[in-house]
DNA sequence: CCTTTGAGTGAACGTCTGTTCACTCAACTA
DNA sequence: TAGTTGAGTGAACAGACGTTCACTCAAAGG
């Protein structure tokens, strides 16, 4: 584990995450009408959130259980309520990023039938999640490829599904009618690629991120417009 | 820390590395002319194989001082005489890491001159360097995204020196003379970014190497074929 | 030859780790 | 209303952690 300062004593540096304080809820009505399961599903939450917080600052495999329940401001033990281990928990996350992905793509590919429309009006709109749902993005990212091997194929189940939905969409547009069924994947699995290195990058430096999407859009026009060119030479 | 086992004891699985044993040695002959630089780089390279190896079963800010140590067949103190941290190894595999893709880099550029050489021609050199140096392009890959920020740092300055390298030769070259200098260099990044992903899928699943090799070869194409018949808008 | 150097040692420190266990006590159910 | 359930508690454990310090003792250098 790599510290970030030198001393023994880390002095528990403060995170976003506002803990989850029980002195204040019991105060301030002792139980004000939160049945069992809401209760149970906020410190669900408050789980989540920390861990995506504490990861932020290196990643899963670098954090610990102990760390987290700090920050959620309950004792360790409780986390086995909710989890049966950090992995666990990261696969939640997965679901949890994935699952707000997917109605994007949706609005996505709903508002954008031509490839042009894809690009002027898809990639904003992409930009934009990453924006909004930054640390759930940079989580993604980071345990894609470095996360425990259960996480990382999870990520990459995922992102199988998004691309083969992608390729059954540019089937239907009949923009790559040339093409054959193979080579319309490898052009989504080129897209979806693409866009992945682009989040990538809206989450590392979120400050260009106007110039990253300008540069970004060129290089998709560029790929598009010389991909859609390209005559295929498989078969069916 | 995520452990692979549920239980306290952890069994200490053996990695690969050959452990840096002492007795041996001494047994041997005790000093068979081996001056005290050759032993000093011998223990760094040892704790450098180390860490790598380590580090592959999750990554670098995962890892402790002591396992490096234990693995080198070292006591931890002696970590400090080669590394003032484990963010510092890193640096030093980053750095070794890039020195040896910059050679085979030179090669492919030699002889590519066309870019249908690069396609058929290189592509195989590439993948032949990510077999033959499997655990630093898969240190390159986690870290590039998960690894201390002075890493990742690094990692991204090196990735961006060969994507000006290859636009200076793609100028060079005259295969884009259409092109703005500034498209040509964000032709360069599209091209380095999906060499990139090529090289993540090689270390991730090296078994279908073949297969990621031709898919990756006829996207190349679709990419260039395209990219080199689109028309640049900017001006020089 | 005698001195200096510095890679590697080994004990010690205070802290943090995952996991177990028996427990409390408020919300639910019958 | 009495009984069950289960989220959260708190102590305890054995071990691993980073870092310090004073040390050894062979190679290097005068």
């Amino acid at each position: 584990m790599i510290h970030r300062t030198s001393v023994h004593t880390c002095p528990h540096q403060p995170v976003e995450v506002v803990p989850y304080d029980r002195a204040m809820e019991e105060t301030a009505g002792a139980g004000d009408g939160e049945s069992r399961a809401e209760r149970k599903e906020r410190t669900r939450r408050a789980i989540l959130d920390a861990a995506l917080a504490l990861a932020a600052d290196s990643n899963l495999a670098a954090i610990s259980l102990r760390q987290v329940a700090k920050q959620v401001g309950v004792v360790p033990t409780a986390f086995y309520r909710h989890f049966g281990s950090l992995e666990l928990l990261g696969l939640a996350l997965v679901d949890e990023s994935f699952r707000s992905l997917r109605l994007m793509l949706l609005d996505v590919w709903r508002h954008a039938p031509e490839y042009r429309d894809f690009i002027d009006g898809s990639l904003p709109i992409v930009a934009q999640h990453v924006r909004d749902n930054r640390s759930h993005y940079a989580f993604i990212a980071r345990e894609r490829t470095a996360g425990p091997p259960r996480v990382r194929e999870a990520i990459r189940h995922e992102i199988e599904l998004i691309t083969r939905e992608l390729a059954t969409d540019i089937a239907r547009s009949g923009a790559a009618e040339h093409y054959s069924s193979k080579d319309i994947g490898l052009l989504a699995d080129l897209i979806v690629s693409f866009v992945v290195t682009m989040a990538e990058r809206l989450v590392e430096d979120p400050d260009s991120e106007e110039r990253t999407l300008a540069d970004a859009r060129t290089q998709l026009r560029m790929l598009l417009v010389g991909a859609l060119g390209w005559r295929s030479t498989g078969r069916t």
